[in-house]
DNA sequence: TGTTTTGTTGAGCAGTCGTTCAACAAAGGG
DNA sequence: CCCTTTGTTGAACGACTGCTCAACAAAACA
């Protein structure tokens, strides 16, 4: 058959995952990639065919490793579920405390119209992936008699959606953890309990 | 003293900043510039220095008419209070059904880190007159009987704060109107009714 | 009316961008 | 073993980037 690759590609993903997250799609240059990855670009652009290729396979490995990873954690195998929801948001800023990247998903959303339309699609797939998650929690938080089913489950988890990109905003732009579990430690009853008006 | 600018600094300024919240600031190129505001580099180079002088400025009169300008309309004019917080919210997506560029405010900080906090300062600026805005609404409604003292301003309005940058980013990426008019209007209610637990 | 001052012009610079490709290296099939 | 297949290399390309500056134009002074 021929020569086999010499890197191995979840591995690669990683790496190239982090730089566009630190630096968004268009501050980051081929050349970051090749620093990265310590492959040479004729190897990128045969495997990937351009750097949106490689942008989307990075954010696909995004959705199915760090997003969906983060979601089984605490979203589906966390008890009680509400702790679990708390864990979930906490646990995008409770990191080191070096700049925090903030999330791909959320930094991609907001440059994407920019240009023509690169990564829409993992994008909204990655959100729809977290919106579930938050259903699937409200639901068994709602089984177990921890909140009450006065509000539909999928409007709660839009409104939750909507706040954790809120959150991760003001992780990237760099507010203190400090302040954003004060945030979070208290929004989040506020929007559960709340019945329709 | 010489010859006087042919142009006129706000309605410039009101190009720039379209362009720049439409694009972003990496995506923005001083050909797009020149475009739009009719100028060749040596005067826009003369007058702001380079590109980050211009976003710098676009983004300062940004706070100070557009968002500036809306605090005042929604938050500070329109009673009562808690009506005025709602249409704050839904004027950011109640516009036209062209694509909506979102915020500039969180556009950047969204982009910010990736550079050299280019437009940082502009950013916080920005977001504490949104912040203080809210404080002063959520006062008057304690005032007027409209919302319970239960909890501290502070606390409520940087929360809301958090919200409505996740609002924004949805706006930003194409959410319908009609969705986050469901968000917005369950969630906030939710947010402003919660005892400290 | 000169003279000075300041805004405007746009061709063009040096650098970086994303991308290509001919030459080469290594592995499997015969 | 040779041959085919496929991955790797890195110099180099044209396009585009942010930016400069010498020449010019117009307004305010004298």
């Amino acid at each position: 058959m021929g020569r086999r690759p010499t890197w191995n590609e979840p591995e690669l993903l990683r790496s190239v995952m982090a730089v566009f997250r630190r630096k968004g799609f268009a501050h980051t240059s081929v050349r970051d990639l090749e620093e990265a990855t310590g492959l040479h670009p004729g190897s990128l652009y045969k495997a990937y065919g351009n750097k949106e290729g490689l942008f989307t396979a990075a954010l696909a490995a995004y959705n199915e490793q760090v997003a969906a990873r983060r979601v089984r954690t605490h979203l589906d195998e966390t008890e009680p579920p509400l702790r679990g929801l708390h864990t979930f948001f906490v646990s995008t800023f409770d990191s080191g405390e070096e700049a925090n990247p903030g999330c791909l998903l959320t930094n991609t959303a907001v440059e994407a119209p920019a240009l023509a339309g690169v990564g829409r699609d993992g994008v909204a797939a990655g959100l729809e992936l977290i919106e579930a998650g938050f259903r699937r929690l409200l639901e068994r938080a709602v089984t177990a008699g921890d909140l009450a089913a006065s509000t539909p489950t999928d409007q709660r988890a839009a409104e939750l959606l909507a706040f954790y990109q809120g959150v991760l905003v003001l992780v990237r732009f760099g507010t203190p953890p400090a302040r954003l579990a004060g945030i979070v430690a208290h929004a989040l009853p506020a929007l559960l309990t709340q019945e329709a008006h």
